[in-house]
DNA sequence: CTGAAAGCGCTTACAG
DNA sequence: CTGAAAGCGCTTACAG
């Protein structure tokens, strides 16, 4: 049997269309035995509007667009996590769009305005800041709402939520340095990120407060290819102490440490950030700083919803709290 | 200025709007002087259809609908992957549909039947058989093609690409026992999975083939959990040697293994399953059955390209090769 | 409280 | 090769 419709509804109810559209987006506005009658047929005939059509007459489609661009990266799954538990609460259902080096992001922009999504989840953080406002130029002037979840969107009032990266890395490097390290690294990417570049300041920050050397490692965010970055490091390199700007590169090099002889954290402290399970499944169980990920997907989603609403928002940009889980990498 | 309409490009073209819509779905059906000035105005204008409007008049919205358990989990999010990339070739988007426990299956299905999605790919390996048969039925009522990726449904001709996960078992077996390993321990999930009980199946094959006693052991599927288990596990269990369901699951076993006194590969021989990134960052280095997952996502994707565009496939049961990266923990 | 009608922005037979 | 018209399944003023 074929999909119900409004109309077969409304036919069987003996009703307009009308009444039966009422009934489901302002039941309050339907006298109480039709609408229960209408309900019921709605029932029987196991209806469900179209939400195509739907978002076609109302303009309103209930998709929010989720521009990712690695999605296999465990932060950005996670907050994912977060963003389709509140999505669900609020009815919306999610899209994702997944913008990659190779793609021409203000073309794949209007693709996504072309889609009539409510607004928009932005996810990406390895764009450089140019084409981020570009791409939020895009959305402003199609009226379509973004927020921008752990991403620093540029100095401006973008709607963002976020920790505050800054801080943590100087909270980090701080610990550190009151462990008496003094030859403390950061590891951190070859590709420039504003995230990464706020990590490297809160570092940069606590190494001079000390009146240290301040000691950049760039590497790649691949294992295979740090592995082997970390393998000539050991040559000619003094470290007492080392920060990933990942789990994933912190344990990478705190395991070939460890085959160069080095004792951890005696002879090193090795610290990583987002507290993921690879600080979990390593051994010396690794310090890190946890970012509390999912609930800045959850957050980010919550905040879109006011805006696609148009409420009146006191605060559009959110700062989570985090904080250092210290374990055995670390004294 | 407000979005272009294929009516205002129609306008500025100076033909009709049948004739627009044409340069854009049939292009070879329009005199070619007529399309390239449609197509520049189409260029002025910065038109793009309105991907809402076609799909209802088409009966296309060339959205696919994922559904997934656990977003969270690295190996959905590297079939994402796969599925994006693909998906973006075929100019198809994506909408996720995540499923928890609690959520009611058969509603959830009955409404992303009405989003209007073009076909769907079932990711969801943690539900009842009878559930997924259930759930197959409503979107073969309503037409929607499904594929079923890394999930192995039920006995019956459903669409799917998978492994061939008892192979796969009774292969990483096989290798512990020409090591001639004699205690040895499938770590496998409290909870029942299909995919999960063929590795058992393939598992208990080799061994009883080789006349060993079978031993599997049931834990958690989350390391705080299955840490405490494990640690338990050595108070009185002979193992010389050990398969873990998930690679998480085997590094866990292996780091309280080593907690205990034993050498791994002299004592006991680890092994895990799909090669992630853990099997890479645990020392000593893990053997681990590769499941090539993103080539899953990728393939069932295009599967069910064929089927949305009802072509005649040949085989719609596709098993996807696997192969084990032999490392330290075993011999 | 309810219905008739227009309209959302497209596609698609049908004519010509 | 092109256009006029109907229709996709809804929502939303407007009347009453």
């Amino acid at each position: 049997m074929a999909q119900a419709t409004i109309y077969s509804v409304a036919l069987a109810a003996g009703v307009s269309l009308a009444t039966v559209s009422r009934v489901l987006n302002n039941p309050e506005k339907v006298k109480k035995s039709t609408r229960e009658r209408v309900l019921k047929v709605i029932n029987e005939l196991g209806y469900r509007p179209n939400v195509i059509a739907r978002g076609l007459a109302s303009r309103k489609t209930t998709n929010v667009g989720v521009v990712v661009s690695d999605i296999t990266r465990a932060s950005v799954a996670e907050m994912l996590g977060g963003i389709s538990d509140i999505a669900n609460n609020y009815q919306y259902s999610i899209k994702i769009f997944v913008i990659r080096e190779e793609t021409d992001i203000i073309d794949t922009t209007h693709k996504i305005v072309s889609e009539q999504v409510d607004g928009i989840l932005f996810l990406n953080d390895e764009l450089a800041e140019q084409k981020v406002q570009d791409v939020k130029n895009i959305f402003d002037q199609n009226n379509i709402p973004v927020v921008f979840a752990n991403v620093i969107a540029s100095n401006d009032e973008s709607p963002q939520v976020s920790i505050d990266y800054e801080k943590a890395g100087y909270e980090l490097t701080k610990t550190l340095i009151d462990d008496n390290r003094k030859n403390i690294f950061l590891l951190s990417t070859a590709r420039k990120y504003k995230v990464n570049d706020l990590k490297e300041a809160g570092y940069t920050k606590a190494i001079k407060e000390a009146g240290l050397p301040v000691k950049i490692f760039r590497t790649s965010g691949d294992t295979d290819i740090n592995s082997q970055h970390f393998s000539s490091f050991f040559k000619d390199k003094i470290v007492d102490a080392a920060i990933g700007v990942r789990d994933s590169i912190a344990v990478s090099f705190m395991n070939i440490a460890i085959k160069n002889g080095r004792k951890i954290p005696e002879n090193i402290a090795v610290a990583g950030f987002q507290n993921t399970k690879y600080a979990l499944l390593s051994r010396p169980l690794m310090t890190s700083l946890d970012i509390p990920v999912y609930d800045i997907g959850a957050v980010s989603m919550r905040l879109l919803t006011k805006l696609m609403n148009k409420e009146n928002v006191e605060n559009i940009q959110i700062s989570l709290p985090h904080f250092i889980v210290k374990r055995e990498s670390t004294r």
